[in-house]
DNA sequence: GCGCTCTACTAGCGCGCTCTAGTGCGAGTA
DNA sequence: TACTCGCACTAGAGCGCGCTAGTAGAGCGC
């Protein structure tokens, strides 16, 4: 007895308690919480009354179940990445106004990208959004097969699967163009080693220095989507420097985070940006709105591609039409700040 | 009928379809799945197989429902904040050794607290675990009497809600001993308004310094956990010293975040760190391993605090003992890097 | 009286699963 | 033969809800 009531018999009350409680049947209950036509606003405010007062909660496992539909959207993402970040933030209110409801699964180190999907599916998400999905094509084909998919700033070419990205290519010959107009003509390219978009932004860089006439002096840095990368390159740039070597007089780094990382070691080694050196980010992400010297870098507007993921997701589920996967490339647009300016003389 | 099967059709597969392929009953591929004795080796393995044939996946809502437990866990987290990323890491690995699933919902503007908390209870989460909560006490109190709740990284008095942090006393005693052994004397605080835990460090700052007989020295830079804060506590002290003021010697500052705004504006301000000012951080959050140079802080012990968490909130939901609210204060762990030093004779 | 419509409400099935209480059935024991 | 025992397996109730089909009653015209 004494374990039942208080405290620590969590019992959750179900509808039926609800209905008991207000003297209505059940499916009366039910219509008001789904704000539904069938019952008068005298009965729905006692209803809701009543509800709130045993402390009601529809239990969604029941809901999804007797409904067949979740009417939820799954979004695996990177706990680590800003971007990331920003795109949860613009997917909430987008899904909620479509009447979705948003549950987040995160990739992390020993609890990988299947791991999250798997948790998402079986949670009954009708839809998965992945953020940077870092699978073989054939993994999401797979996936897309099975359930309604959407990559976000990934192509996914021959996969049944939506994709929202924005032109890399067109991002990056923003920036190389607002260079060269600056006078630049010495750009080095911090790559992305195999993150998301950096195979593209690496083919745009040798394109628009091709395109300037500058193909002699393309010089691609290996790197990756992290500080460290940026610290990385940094140090070897100093160090050439230091050798005798020239610096280059502008980077485009792969990232806003390898910009970053890059910007505290010209810094530390006393090396004036944008004075001696020039640096490009790329994604815009918080960082750069953060950092005492603005960030010149890429903007992918987050919150468009947010929309543009949810829409893809939810009107699939809506017909299954238009077989064929979609694919929505926003334009990407430069945000000039403190970091880059004309080439000393 | 075209509609039915292919593509478009996803229609899940359920167990009876797999019991009827198998020549089984429900109940049996129940039990297999379940991996539970009552089925023969030979069963098992022709229901497993005939599983994988038509893409069977256990249906989550169905079974929270049958069984009355979801064995889910759910996280709140915000989205932007690093420190929670390394928590989330920990909690996945922790939670998922005890048998339960993770399911994260994030607060972002416009999807506050309690829509998150909603949330994850209307999934079925059993427990939640608020990372930095910020909601009225009594709201988290109501909170822990309908679900089993666990806040991280507050401290939540009188609320029916385990609790896991670290000593802000003992961490910045630590960092404040270790500054005022390596001989500073003028030593100033950017505290952290109202984020979590920083009213203790505010105190133990204040406390610190009279142990030391530096009373007259005490000074409290309002700020926040946030870069920005940082920067204009940066720009606040180099103006200061344009005016003839002398700079602080060694800077406590509210978080990492703040600590790296600051790094950065002296840094840009042709400041020696930690030549001429020493600057300590909080929370050893991923920046401080990231910056070029490393950031002297106190260090949250991010894996044992999941850990906590995740144990508390099993603990209690196992048998719902132990009545009175637990706490768990870890302690911090001073990392000395390269942003302390003594200070200029 | 009858039929009709409209609103407010209820009965009860079924979603896909778990779990208890069984039913056979072959082997071991007396 | 009769009896237990243990193993492999099954029948069927029920988890909390949504939803379809239905009922009761009020109002209205003839």
């Amino acid at each position: 007895m004494g374990s039942s009531v208080d405290g620590t018999g969590k019992q959750r009350p179900t509808m039926a308690d609800v209905a008991a409680k207000a003297k209505v049947s059940r499916a009366l209950v039910s219509i008001v919480f789904r704000n539904q036509p069938g019952a008068s606003q005298k009965t729905r405010d006692r209803v809701l009354r009543v509800a709130d007062e045993i402390g009601y909660r529809p239990d969604n496992a029941a809901r999804l179940l007797a409904r067949g539909r979740s009417r939820t959207l799954g979004v695996m993402l990177t706990v680590h990445n800003a971007f990331h970040a920003d795109l949860v933030t613009s997917v909430y209110p987008e899904a909620e106004g479509l009447g979705y409801d948003v549950l987040l699964a995160a990739t992390a180190p020993g609890h990988g990208e299947s791991h999250a999907v798997e948790s998402l599916i079986s949670h009954r998400c009708e839809a998965v959004i992945l953020l940077g999905p870092d699978a073989p094509t054939a993994d999401l084909d797979a996936l897309g097969r099975r359930t309604v998919a959407v990559s976000v700033g990934r192509r996914v070419p021959g996969a049944r699967v939506d994709s929202v990205r924005s032109s890399e290519g067109k991002g990056v010959r923003q920036a190389m163009d607002h260079l060269v107009e600056l006078g630049h003509r010495h750009i080095v390219h911090i790559d992305g080693g195999r993150g998301p978009g950096s195979a593209e932004r690496r083919r745009a860089y040798r394109a628009a220095m091709r395109r300037h006439g500058l193909d002699s002096g393309v010089r691609v840095i290996p790197g990756a989507h992290t500080e460290e990368s940026g610290i990385a390159a940094g140090h070897l740039l100093v160090a050439e420097r230091d050798r005798g070597h020239p610096l280059p007089t502008a980077v485009l780094a792969g990232n806003d985070r390898c910009a970053m990382g890059l910007l505290m070691t010209l810094a530390r080694a006393g090396i004036d940006v944008p004075g001696e050196v020039s640096v490009v980010g790329y994604d815009d992400s918080h960082l750069s709105h953060v950092m005492p010297v603005g960030l010149t870098t890429v903007r992918q507007d987050a919150v468009r591609m947010a929309r543009y993921a949810v829409r893809f997701a939810v009107e699939r589920l809506g017909d299954g039409a238009s077989e064929k996967p979609r694919e929505a490339v926003l334009d990407p647009k430069l945000v000039v700040r403190d970091t880059s300016a004309p080439p000393r003389p």
